[in-house]
DNA sequence: TTTGTAATATTGTGTGACAACTTTGAAGCT
DNA sequence: AGCTTCAAAGTTGTCACACAATATTACAAA
């Protein structure tokens, strides 16, 4: 692909707004190495003559760009490559939603962390944090008595004992990775089917979890954790059937949720 | 916070661009549910003067926010925010790199996965995978021979045993935090001051997790992975200094590199 | 050589206009 | 009433132009 300067007018693909398309070019020629780390770009005004299009297009592009943490803006002196798009975001590829296996390998993937969180948490708590993840632990049993499926009082379990361990790392990551299997799992229907023994289950999971916590033991701490993620897997195959993931990657206005 | 049609004019956060600031105000907006997955953002008319800026502004913000998935624009009906802003992909805050605390939180986390991988990888790997190590491990050698920092082979010897676990969330997830952790480390002092030795200490350190993996041993492999890490955030603490992070961030064209 | 200043280039922001599209609702018909 | 048709209003997509704020460059003066 020519350089910039003698660029010619570039073919934009078909799909979607000028501006989507003027981004996607852009994103290519920068990772075809036509624009290496720290080049500056053409001006606004050039692009957008090259590109056929307004400078208001030029600039949605590019504030996309910058928010992705691919280029960044200097007033006065114009639009420069970032060094090596580093601190670009973290995402699943798309097709990760797709398959059973897929979400199981992402399952095991928070059983990493979250083993590994229990057992910090265990040795750093305060007694406030430990207060806060009992507390969490009464609110689950309080929204499935009311009725609810207690994915959310669960997803606060979870957060407080991350908070716990005192790296908030781990907070961020952890939360990230329920809303991947969020939305990659509809779960509703197993809820339906399996709420009570389940729910039992769970509470027996939870409970071991807060007494290493109490008990400040690691080693117990992470090995109920990395168990409760591994039953968690196995909820999961019991209702396998790749049909009901594969119709909701077509469909995602369906609810989901995901069982703790 | 108000609702929107009865809401104020909004108070922008300091920092940056117009545009930047009001992005920051609508995900505020929308992670706080003041607008539930589903419903309609006001018309960008209607938000300019609300915030008292430009439909230029609103646009190159709301532009930001639908690349990051948050919200989809329909022409002739609105801007509407995504079922469940989940898909929407993991960064660690902008301020983590500002201080040497936060780096060795991050580093903590890659502790976890890799002492996880290493684990995994002694068990699943195949002949070929177990070679595509220890074909990388000779490649760090000859890298360091030819005056090489080592940095991008190292790179490579992690990703091989990411990949001998079976799991690909492993692989991209480590490589996430790599790049993390390259862009928060301005190592390049640190390696010519102790070039040598780190070297040795780092061989040795790599053919520990490789004997686990020959021998197929998880636990060995879990506990010389994670003591790699552990040593790697001593060498880090050895260069403490926030001084050297601080002014990378400030000046961010600097060259950088992190220590495997 | 160094300094100060003006000229110029570039991004940031504002304003107005029109096109393309969706939604709404009223008019008219059965 | 219920249905269809269609015009009107509202909204996003795009364009053009103007000016402000800032950075770079060129050049003259000391």
């Amino acid at each position: 692909m020519a350089l910039f300067p003698e660029f010619k007018v570039e073919r934009l693909t078909n799909g979607g707004t000028l501006a989507d398309r003027v981004c996607d070019s852009l994103i290519q020629l920068i990772n075809s190495d036509d624009f290496p780390a720290g080049t500056r770009l053409p001006s606004e005004m050039s692009m957008a003559s090259r590109f056929g299009v307004s400078r208001t297009v030029i600039r949605e592009a590019v504030s996309r760009l910058k928010s992705e943490g691919m280029v960044e803006s200097r007033q006065g002196s114009g639009v420069f490559v970032r060094k090596g798009n580093l601190d670009s975001p973290f995402r699943f590829d798309r097709n990760v939603m797709a398959s059973m296996q897929s979400v199981r390998q992402v399952v095991e993937v928070r059983q990493a962390l979250e083993g590994e969180i229990a057992a910090l948490a265990a040795v750093r708590r305060t007694k406030a944090q430990l207060a806060a993840v009992k507390q969490a632990v009464k609110r689950i049993d309080e929204d499935v008595a009311k009725g609810s499926d207690g994915v959310d009082a669960d997803i606060v379990f979870h957060r407080r004992i991350a908070e716990a361990c005192g790296n908030p790392h781990f907070v961020a990551l952890v939360e990230f990775l329920f809303n991947v299997l969020r939305r990659a799992t509809q779960i509703t229907r197993a809820i339906e089917a399996t709420k009570v023994e389940l729910a039992q289950q769970v509470r027996e999971e939870h409970r071991a979890i807060v007494e290493a916590l109490v008990a400040q033991d690691p080693e117990a701490a992470r090995a109920a954790a990395r168990l409760h993620m591994e039953r968690a897997c196995a909820r999961l195959a019991s209702l396998d059937d790749d049909g009901a993931l594969r119709r909701f990657v077509d469909n995602p206005s369906e609810e989901i949720a995901f069982p703790g």
